[in-house]
DNA sequence: TACTCCCGCCAGAGG
DNA sequence: CCTCTGGCGGGAGTA
């Protein structure tokens, strides 16, 4: 690893806030960051610093937006910014890619080693799973009639071993990963199950953003569920993969658009409030940064100083080595 | 308690 | 060997 990690428990900050750091709000942060200017070409590591934020985060939210297309991997350490513009294109495209059928189905676990979906053809063979994942996730909303997913029933339904609880365990983490970002980006929201009364998103879509405001519901007619990818050709199978010890009855039509979205100009999703309207309309403003994020990404000075003081950070207990973080940060 | 999901260790790929 | 990637899951923060 290269950069420097620390921030370890001890020495966070007391107004540390777990929240603050979400990968919702690095994404927020990073769409804004990018989202105009026409900046072409992203640096991870640059970015990091910008944001305030690890780099091995970055490959998280970076991974998950070139997933939707807004971004491009070029190389190294290097992305391109495609643009807000490439998403319905995007999920169009996933629509309709023809995978190894998309998560939903029970067939496809090659036994020994799972294998996701992997077509995909985007771009090399790259088997990023977080990418995968995403797609895979987002293809359930797009190519089955659910109006809302319990993120337990996904990483069931998504390819993999379904019987290993542990890897499932570690695929709702991820799928928690992937809804934050996109509850973000307003391209799920977060809701209850009226009847299980359990957490579960919706998909909303991506609606572009017409200059006065206006949008144009791109795959998705406010607060009318069905319609969604109804007419896939290829989305056969979509149902199954039900049963599971607790709450059997799994996905697949959740239906009743308890909370009619649209409409309202602010949603919480997870307790922080994302404003519908403005966002990534222009300049990069408004950017939520982390606890220890400069308060203004021009000046690259408060960043430094930041640099700076995370080294000193880190050589005073530098040589403590500390066998194991997390410590504690109690309360 | 149940749900979230940040954090960073570390293995593997790339150069 | 070094740097870049990113899988992974422990366990802390939240509701």
């Amino acid at each position: 690893m290269s950069s420097f990690h620390l921030q370890k428990a001890e020495t966070r900050p007391s107004s540390y806030q777990r929240k603050e750091k979400s990968l919702g709000i690095l994404c927020s942060n990073f769409l804004k960051l990018y989202g105009e200017e026409g900046v072409g070409t992203i640096e991870l590591d640059d970015a990091a610093s910008k944001l305030g934020v690890e780099r091995r985060r970055m490959y998280d939210v970076v991974n998950i937006l070139e997933s939707i297309g807004i971004i491009e991997r070029k190389g190294k350490n290097t992305y391109s910014w495609k643009g807000f513009g490439e998403i319905p294109r995007a999920l169009e495209e996933l629509k309709v890619s023809n995978d190894n059928d998309n998560g939903a189905s029970s067939s496809l676990q090659t036994n020994g080693k799972n294998y996701p979906l992997e077509s995909l053809r985007t771009d090399n063979r790259r088997d990023k799973s977080l990418s995968i994942l995403t797609r895979s996730f987002i293809k359930l909303f797009l190519c089955s009639d659910v109006d809302m997913i319990l993120l337990d029933d996904a990483a069931k339904a998504l390819p993999g071993d379904n019987q290993d609880t542990t890897a499932l365990r570690t695929k709702v983490r991820r799928l928690y990963d992937i809804a934050n970002v996109f509850s973000s980006m307003r391209l799920i929201e977060k809701t209850y199950c009226p009847e299980s009364r359990k957490p579960a998103f919706r998909w909303l879509g991506w609606k572009a953003e017409t200059e006065n405001g206006s949008d144009t519901a791109m795959d998705l007619n406010p607060s009318r569920k069905r319609l969604f990818g109804t007419d896939i050709t290829n989305h056969s199978s979509k149902s199954n993969k039900v049963d599971s010890s607790t709450n059997r009855k799994s996905n697949q039509k959740v239906i009743e658009p308890i909370h009619k979205r649209d409409g309202g100009s602010e949603v919480v999703h997870d307790g922080i409030k994302v404003d519908q309207h403005s966002r990534y309309s222009s300049k990069p403003r408004g950017i939520v940064f982390g606890p220890f994020a400069p308060v203004n990404m021009s000046s690259l000075k408060a960043q430094e100083a930041e640099r700076k003081r995370v080294t000193e950070v880190q050589e005073t207990l530098g040589s403590g080595s500390p066998p194991h973080y997390h410590d504690s940060q109690r309360r």
